[in-house]
RNA sequence: GGUCCCAUCGUCUAACGGUUAGGACAGAUGGUUUUCAAUCAUCUAAUCGGGGUUCGAUUCCCCGUGGGACCGCCA
């Protein structure tokens, strides 16, 4: 069996984290299987859709690995066929117009809401022979909604659903003005391209027993749903666009890596036994709709971290840097190319405590910045007894010629004698003027990784 | 309000109807290192409630409670 699967957004805000797990679990079920992944962008409402989102889809999609096949289909451009499709389920009965004014909706529902009822259209036009038709209104198309019995759908996720055909109005599928409406269109667009597995949020559930009605009308084969729950925010409330943290941007911004969030989106709402990390080709591997849990999840921004260090840590240096060059060039952190061989050689224990991009750079500012800045706090911790035991490191490292382990252990072993201290007493103030920070690398690699010259220059700062 | 769906540590989750209910993150404690936010070790912590079915229920059924989604001429 071959299996085509697409993700189908509309450009009408930032791909939101939701969306991409979408995107990634129709992606990952499409390479596992060996079939197709498509990408269809759902632009059909023209006053909120925008050319910058649809790049920023694409461009998120790309940042995770997730690479369509194909070109990408613009719903748009099947708009005709869309109304061809209307045509013909007028012709055979399954759709027919309506000339309810939206007035005359509206009273409607006012009319239900007062009586406490439910709003369905109450069918007027649905089989109106000897109804006369009103000039002044524009018809809409609505699509024949079975009116009695029980419609199920067995979901690839949530197993069998089912509700009473009457739940379901005659919804519209051609607009006033003649343009399609999702319903149709996704329905159509799902069916030329051939669609097989059918992935996405659960809050499409309803809609899948609408279409499913359309896909019988015209004797089209039903492809596999699966309807995977939503993303909370850490409050529990559904995802929005509000929430801090909610497109990629985001997190490329905080200096996540690609692999680490696409691993953290493959665990959240699924799971393969206990294990936690999962290579790119485990994740093709292994991944299966049996696995995706039924229960919306929260999301969890210390797991993202942690899962993030630990690709910081695993990842091959080299690449780290490259990442971690690329993160600065972005965001206008700026890294001289005289830095840069200093920075690749250090970054093994520059990335030590390290949880996002965002912390290597802050424990290479040292490297980076010519200036040293210490905060009036630091510079207390700085008193006269630390000053005297910083002027004889100098005095004693200038002497040496070779600055390694042995050389400067030697120098800070006799320090911690002659002035009957700990390490402590030397590593800290060491630290506070090569770095201006209290925390960072170990002692040893800073003063390794810094010109001889530049250390005596800050140590003669104080 | 109507319809549908869901329910295991704080969070993500594991457990052919039989486990001392497991793992990870977070949290706590202790060790170590050179400051620590690194590292190692240990600990705390859950089957929403009530009924069934069964020798036996986290697992199956019903009711309640709680949470969510949908209820657009948006997608």
């Amino acid at each position: 069996m071959t299996f085509i699967c697409r993700f189908a957004p509309s450009p009408t805000g930032p791909l939101h984290i939701g969306g991409v797990r979408t995107a990634l679990f129709n992606w990952l079920l499409a390479k596992k299987n060996k079939g197709k992944f498509y990408l269809r962008i759902e632009d059909t409402d023209k006053e909120r859709s925008k050319d910058e989102f649809r790049k920023q889809i694409i461009s998120s999609l790309n940042w995770l690995g997730i690479k369509h096949d194909g070109k990408e289909y613009i719903q748009s451009k099947n708009i005709k066929k869309h109304k061809e499709i209307a045509d013909e389920l007028i012709k055979k009965g399954f759709a027919y117009y309506c000339y309810c004014s939206e007035d005359e909706i509206n009273e409607q529902k006012e009319k239900c809401k007062k009586q406490g009822i439910p709003y369905v259209y109450n069918r007027k036009w649905r089989d109106a022979k000897d109804l006369k038709i009103p000039e002044n209104v524009k018809p809409v198309v609505r699509f024949k909604s079975k009116i009695s019995g029980m419609s199920s759908i067995k979901d690839l996720v949530q197993g069998e659903m089912s509700l009473s055909n009457l739940t379901i109005e005659d919804f519209i599928i051609l607009r006033q003005d003649n343009t399609p409406t999702y319903q149709l269109s996704a329905t159509v667009d799902d069916h030329e391209m051939g669609i097989t597995h059918v992935i996405r949020g659960d809050d499409h559930k309803i809609n899948t027993f609408k279409q499913k009605q359309i896909y019988s009308a015209l004797n089209w084969a039903v492809p596999e749903f699966a309807h995977i729950p939503l993303i909370h925010s850490e409050t529990g409330k559904k995802l929005s666009k509000r929430d801090k943290a909610s497109t990629i941007d985001d997190y490329i911004k905080t200096g996540i890596l690609s692999d680490a969030l696409r691993n953290y989106l493959l665990r959240l709402g699924w799971a393969h036994k206990d294990k936690e990390i999962f290579s790119l080709e485990e994740s093709i591997n292994l991944f299966d709709l049996k696995g995706v849990g039924k229960s919306p999840s929260k999301l969890d921004m210390s797991r993202i971290l942690s899962i993030n260090e630990y690709y910081i840590k695993h990842i091959e240096e080299k690449k780290l840097f490259e990442l971690l060059k690329n993160y600065c060039e972005k965001f206008n952190k700026p890294v001289k190319s005289s830095k840069s061989s200093v920075i690749l050689k250090s970054i093994n224990f520059l990335k030590n405590k390290a949880k996002t991009l965002e912390d290597i750079y802050q424990n290479a500012r040292y490297i980076l910045n010519d200036e040293v800045k210490i905060s009036a706090e630091d510079k207390n911790l700085i008193n006269q007894s630390s000053k005297a035991i910083l002027k004889d490191f100098l005095d004693s490292f200038e002497k040496i010629k070779k600055i390694d382990k042995n050389s400067l252990e030697e120098i800070i072993n006799k320090l911690i004698k002659a002035h009957k201290t700990n390490f402590k007493g030397v590593g800290q103030p060491l630290r506070i003027v090569l770095t201006g920070s209290k925390f960072g690398p170990a002692v040893y690699d800073i003063l390794r990784s810094l010109d001889k010259e530049e250390i005596i220059k800050r140590l003669k700062n104080i």
